[in-house]
DNA sequence: CGAAGGTGTTAAATTCTTGTTAAACTTTTG
DNA sequence: CAAAAGTTTAACAAGAATTTAACACCTTCG
């Protein structure tokens, strides 16, 4: 699969030439202008349980600055692993970045040719391939979530939140359920009764017609995988295309 | 327990930088951006029966110079025995500084390698250790404690405190169950009925709406993380993002 | 005992969820 | 094809869940 880079940079000029340059080379790139949106976007990948691989960031942010949203990464233990490239000045005393950077970390001086981001993007990505392969065979590795996935259809059990194409959607708990449910057998055809029985709290008794609705509802809010979520005339519904 | 290190500097980036390294090698680390600041921090941090364990300090800060506030610091009983570790550009003459460093203070001269800061900051808090050794025959043995943090939201499992943003924040028995129990796995949903099942004593019968009355006690008292104490509709509460 | 602080309940405001209905639409069946 | 059966959808009213403040009842500790 394609590593997947994060661009932090308050210049959008810089992150588009980023993307363009990193995405030729087959990565696949997300770009944020301040450490707020980065945030959001790593916090948004890591519950839909994808993973960032590699995060380019631009030093001098306000109003957040890079080596201060490069701390809070550091101390949160879904992060903590993820290397950093910083990108800053050259203003600042190269042994200061040196000593900031940790791991796998690196570091690389604007204004930078785009040859050398690309091999210190390469070179970073090797190591860290080789490190996580190291500890593979020891560690029982970070816990991870209970996740169901269906392309870009994501749904986390622990969180009760499902991600559509790594963006949360708000689901209430019964369309929540009725889409775990349907979701855990893909093409299995679930009756309305069966639906009901799983997803509702026992002893509640509302006609099926219900489920309907809510169905319906679910449609909406996973958009283009709307589709996916089909009635099989008389029988049920089920999920797959 | 770690050693807690405060550093004096009116530039944030040097305060972050050093603080970022100083963390990663398992130090506590406060940082203040001028005298009055890091007079103020040492104040708490004694009065509340915390040391400060050494101090890095700009000399060339304004209003009050590093000479300035150090003098003071000589001359309060409390602080007297604090090394303190200058740290100025090399225009300044190295023997008018060495004849104010006293006991177990040191210099460096910016601008500094990082290792060679922690390679002083190792050094110093060696030879203190070695003093006060020498007057205590007894040692309590140093205990590694039991701490769960998310950012800078700490809590101590052993001593039973919590800590936002390094400011001890008084919680009550069952405060502290509950925000332990769901700081321990963040992004996981737990239902009232477990909250009160893990936090309340055995036996203890009470409506689950009592969960919610601690949840906005608890939400009162962190403050910034409030927000990520969060409610998930009808399933129960999470903390995280 | 009395003060201080912790805890559970209640109640009201607010917000969000859900079942039903009804009408339009689609598919199946005779 | 026409009737019957099944599905989709919008709208709405009912009611469930959450947040908070307030208060009463405890326990603890001097």
């Amino acid at each position: 699969m394609a590593k997947r880079i994060l661009i932090v940079d308050d210049e959008p000029d810089i992150c588009e030439i980023l993307r363009f340059n990193l995405e030729m080379d087959g990565y696949d790139v997300l770009t944020a202008e301040g450490a707020e949106e980065a945030q959001r976007i790593v916090d948004n990948y890591l519950s839909a349980g994808n993973s960032i691989d590699l995060i380019l960031l631009d030093v001098m942010m306000t109003p957040k600055s890079g080596f201060e949203w490069a701390k809070e990464l550091k101390s949160d233990a879904r992060t903590v692993g993820v290397p950093i490239i910083f990108c800053t000045a050259k203003t600042l005393e190269e042994d200061l970045l040196q000593g900031f950077a940790i791991g796998s970390d690196d570091y690389i001086f604007k204004p930078f040719r785009i040859s050398e981001v690309k091999a210190r993007v390469k070179a970073v990505l090797r190591r860290t391939r080789a490190e996580s392969e190291e500890s593979k065979t020891i560690l029982p590795g970070p816990t991870s979530s209970n996740i169901i996935k269906y392309e870009g259809l994501v749904i986390n059990l622990d969180r009760k939140e499902c991600y559509v194409d790594n963006k949360e959607v708000l689901f209430t708990r019964l369309e929540f359920e009725v889409l775990a449910l349907l979701l855990s057998k893909p093409g299995q055809v679930f009756s309305r009764e069966r639906i009901l029985q799983v997803a509702w709290p026992s002893n509640t008794i509302v006609l099926d017609r219900t489920v309907d609705v809510h169905i319906t509802r679910i449609r909406k809010k996973i958009g283009r995988y709307g589709d996916y979520l089909r009635a099989k005339f008389s029988y049920g519904y089920m999920f797959g295309r």
